[in-house]
Order: structure tokens, then sequence, then C-alpha cells
DNA sequence: CTGAAAGCGCTTACAG
DNA sequence: CTGAAAGCGCTTACAG
């Protein structure tokens, strides 16, 4: 039953027989008190199971405890995990979110936002984005308050970005396969376009150089999809290759690498030892069974540390890149 | 620039040489004021770009504009997407979202979250839960604010219950098939013990009535995974049934069934039609390419519409089934 | 139709 | 250490 409704500060003070600014200093820990007048306002406030109107609070102190979220395509497969990361952790530190989804590059739509976050009076803003691949406006300068990047790049270098670390990816991805006694590594990606790829790739070879191996092969690039992954691998093998493990840029090529092994008869990881990106739990995971050993961006905790960092009492401008963890599979 | 930091109404109003009661009358559109005094406060309001402070705003009316969403397993594949679509729906209707997620079966931590909130003096509460197999408490009486239960099934009948209409989705798989001319349709799916399962093949049952036809077999229970839909396909043919479609209980089972399909080199759809469930971004697709017509829960959507009706000024207690769709694909 | 005044429930210098 | 008072910026009966 919600019976403390209506229990007021004023009541607190009454009670405990002092006056409602000496309440509210016991309440919120001043210093100018008494450690019994202090006691005795908290026992009873403890008593009547007060809860400070949160709005008179936000009033008076100008702070709505609201951050902002401006989105770009929240409902993307990436970026999804990344707005869920940001709102848990933002109601883990009682926040409030304020979330709308624009499309950064659109100025009027823009303009509209921006205005109605700062009619909010919000305490802060945090920018998802869909990945490295696209570049946000920095809209940093509209507000009054702190402004995170997650997940995107923002064209103006002083802002607070966070990013996953792509080519920290391909490292962890290829010191693994070494340490699983590969030696031939070949490397199967999606498009020559894609930042992501690249910075996987670059990884790679800071790796492989690091463990003293030449890359099997040339990088195979095309799409990020399971058909390509197969046709590469296909192809590869066709070459005359020789290969002791693949790594895949993504989840769906490295199913599509397996595949292959399988119709050929090569035994995974005993032939041919495999490791994919994105932990995508649809593509690797069948019941709970894991079909394939990946790397895991961590996008969700990607959301919650730029979610924090907007509330943060000290933020560092420029690029964060947050690490990624591998996910062991059967494949590896 | 945030040059408007500042303009309060009562610089409106000094500067239409109206009070501040009229300047609030003429924004808020009270009925007892002249059109020509209304006309010119607004036309400085413009001028100005006045922006109400939020804060004092929800001071004065007691109201927060923020709704509570309390969530279970927020990160869960099928109830991620029905809180997105409440963050995003919330955001359109200028809506604050305060997450928190908690088990609705662990008292301690439940008390915890509802003092919370109550303490935020949110204007409503959205449960999302993670689906039809587990029940939540009822925390309705807890609140003096409306409640609605996204994709979780209430324990008290008077609640406002959003949930995906599984049993329409079995009809709706069904239906199609027998318009794509087959008859005899069998049906492979998840656990036994499953509700949704249930209904999916409840549904179909209906469905298949009414077109005067018999299901193709037994129903094959097992798991949600692809391995099981390739194992109960490959007995369902070596068992003889004649079978000219298969109804799969979800993505995976639809999978399994068309490597089998493949394997035997049976054509799909012309031998045999295939129709799943979920429509799981990474099982279905494949860099944009569609392997499977499935049936679209609509979740986000769902999140959409429960979000809304917290809102609503007429709100109807009981189960809201949110209706599925169709998504064609290559195996139909 | 318009405006003076009270009120929403806190926080925070400041005087005592 | 304690309390009276002002202030945060709106809304809303109510008197005129």
């Amino acid at each position: 039953m919600p019976s403390n409704r209506s229990v007021r500060l004023s009541d607190i003070a009454a009670i405990a027989g002092v006056s409602i600014s000496t309440a509210s200093k016991a309440l919120n820990g001043g210093d100018r008190i008494s450690a019994e007048t202090r006691a005795r306002v908290r026992e009873v406030a403890e008593r009547l199971d007060f809860q400070p109107n949160a709005l008179a609070r936000s009033f008076a102190l100008g702070r709505s405890r609201t951050i902002g979220i401006l989105t770009y395509r929240a409902t993307s497969t990436f970026a999804g995990p990344v707005l869920i990361g940001a709102v848990l952790q933002l109601g883990e530190l009682q926040q409030a979110s304020l979330v709308f989804d624009e499309d950064l590059l659109v100025p009027r739509q823009m303009t509209k936002s921006i205005r109605a976050l700062q009619a909010r009076r919000i305490d802060g803003l945090l920018v998802v984005g869909d990945g490295h691949e696209r570049v946000s406006h920095s809209v940093t300068h509209h507000f009054g308050v702190p402004v995170t990047y997650a997940f995107a790049a923002s064209d103006h270098p002083e802002d607070v970005v966070y990013l996953p670390d792509n080519e920290g990816a391909g490292r962890l991805a290829t010191r693994h396969l070494v340490e699983v006694g590969a030696t031939r590594i070949a490397h199967i990606t999606g498009s020559r376009d894609s930042i992501a790829a690249r910075l996987r790739e670059r990884g790679m070879r800071a790796e492989l150089e690091a463990a003293g191996l030449k890359q099997a092969g040339e990088t195979r690039h095309g799409s990020w999809s399971h058909d390509w992954g197969a046709a590469a691998m296909s192809e590869m093998l066709d070459s005359g290759v020789e290969i002791d493990a693949v790594f895949c840029g993504n989840d769906h090529i490295g199913l599509g690498v397996l595949e292959v092994c399988a119709v050929r008869g090569l035994r995974v990881p005993g032939d041919i030892a495999v490791v994919g990106v994105d932990n995508w739990e649809g593509v690797v995971l069948d019941q709970g069974i894991r079909r394939l050993t990946t790397v895991d961006l961590e996008l969700q905790r990607l959301g919650r540390l730029a979610a924090a960092d907007v509330l943060a009492p000290e933020r560092a401008p420029g690029e964060h890149l947050v690490a990624p963890t591998l996910v062991l599979g059967p494949s590896s």
C-alpha cells in the first residue's frame, strides 16, 4: 500500500521537532549539524518511510536526473545492445532516459530533437550511432551539458567517443589461433570498404607479425555472409594454399567456412581452426549449443560505459576503445 | 547556441505587457482570454524561442513525464525488441523512461525498485517480461498510477497485458501454406512444455480444420534448435508420411528442415513448402538475403503498443494480443 | 478578460 | 548548531 504518498519533509521536521532547513541538512549530510539532531531526524524519516519528492528536488536543484539519448537506427542489429546497455546503466544510476531516434545527418529533425531535449533540461546527452562506418555530425556545441558518443564516430576531435576495438578484435582472434598452435592463418572477411573489416585485418597483421608468422594466402574480401564465407573457403582450399586456421571477419562467414570444412571432411579444429567476430546469438548458438569460437565486441558493455561516462565527474576527450572478449567454442 | 537558456515565462509576460498568469494561459490554451492577447503573447514567446522550464512545470503539475520500466532480463533475445520499442515510443510521446532490470519473483529486489520508482513520482509503469512461459507477480497494487504488462503474463486478471498472438501465428502460417496449395502439412516444433509451442500448434489445428484438412503425421516435439529440426525432418521423411509442407515452430527448426530438404534433393517450395516463426534476423537473413518464409511476432510493435497504453486515457483490462505478420521468403 | 497571490516541496545562503 | 526566509518557475483558483 502506498501509505507514504504524502509524507513531506515538513512532516519529518515537525515530528522531529526541528525546522525544515535543519531536517533537510540532516538528511542530505551537510556538516554544520549535531550528531544527535541528525540521528533523530533520520530515525523519523526512516520510520515514516520518507521519500523526498523528486520533482521538487529537481526543481530546486535545476537537475532533471534525465539523460537524453539521441539514436540513429536504434533498432539495428548492433545498435540495439548499445541502447539497451545504456538505458540499463542509467537506470542503475537512478537516471531516466529520454530517447529520440533521429538521423543525425538530417538538420531539420535534429533541430527539433535538440530543442525538445533542451526544453526537458536534460543533465547530459548520449549519442548512439550505428557503428564505425558512419560519421555523425557533432552536436556537442548545442548543449551546455556533457555529451558522449557511443558506437558513433563524431566529426569533432574533442568529443568523447566510445567505439568497439575492432583492431583489438583482430589481435585477440589471431593470438588465440596462434596459442592453439596454428601457423598458417588465413583471413576471409567482408567488404573492402568497411572500416571495421580493415581494422580487424590490421589487428590480425600486427599479431601475426608479433608471432613471427606470415598470413596464409591473401585476404579475401567479399560480403558479410554465410554464402561468401563458404565460397571464399572453397576457393581458398582449391587454390592449394596450405592453411590450418581461418580468422573470419564475422560469424556468418565463419559458419560458411565451417560448412565447407564439414563437406570436405576437414576436422575442426583438428585440421582447421576457425574464429569469427560478433558473437551474434542467433547465428552462433543453436538452442544454447555454441557452434563457433568468436570475438564479442561487447556492445552492451560499450553502451553501459558510455552512459556512465556522461555522468562521470571527469571525462577524457577523444576515442575510448572498449576491449573485446574471446568466446570459446568448438571450432578452435 | 543555447542563447535561450534563461528565457522565463516572466520575461515573456513583461515584454508582452501582461501578467505571468495571463501569459501562462495564453500559451497553454485556457479559454477566458482574448484572441489578441493570446496572439501577442505567442508572438513574443515565438520570437524569444521560449521553452517552458520542464522542471518547474513538472513540479507545479505533479507529473514527472517519466514512465518507469520494470524489466526481467531486458537483454534476452526476445525481450530486447520489446524494451527498445517501448523506449522509442515513450520518447516520441516526450516521456522519459526509468528502467530497472529486476527479477519480479525476488521480493527484496522488487521492494527496492518499487520504492525508487515511487520516489521518482513516475506517471505510469510498464512491466516488461520475457514471454509467455513465465508468470509475473502483479505489482499493480503498489502504484497509484497506470501499470501495463508487456510480453509478460500477470497473475492478476484485471491487469492490462500485452502478449504476442502465438495462436494467431500458427493460424497465419498455416493459412499461408494452404493458400499456396499445400494439403499435407506437417508440424515440427519445440518443447512440449512450452506454452508458446502449444498455442502455435492450436492455431495450426484451427486453420487446418477451417480448410477441411488433416495434419500430416503427428506433431514432433523437441527443442527449438536447427539440429532438432533436421533430425525430426529426416525421421518424418523416413517414416513414409506424405507431406508437401512443414510448419516449423521457430526459425532454427525451419533452417534444419531446409537443410534436410537440400540434402535429399527436395525442391523448396516446389516439393515442400516451409514456414518458420520469429523472423530472427541473424537466423533468417544472410547479409540481407532471406532464406525462409516466417511469421514475425512483432515484438517491437508490442513494446510500442504497451508503452502507449500506459499513457492512454482509456485502458482496457485483460489480455491484448498483438497481431503477427507473415514475412515472405523463398521457402513458400 | 486580466492579474495578484498562493502553492507545488525542496535547497541554500545567511543571520542569529 | 539552528531556523526564518527567499528562491527555483511554473499553474490555478479566485477576486476584480
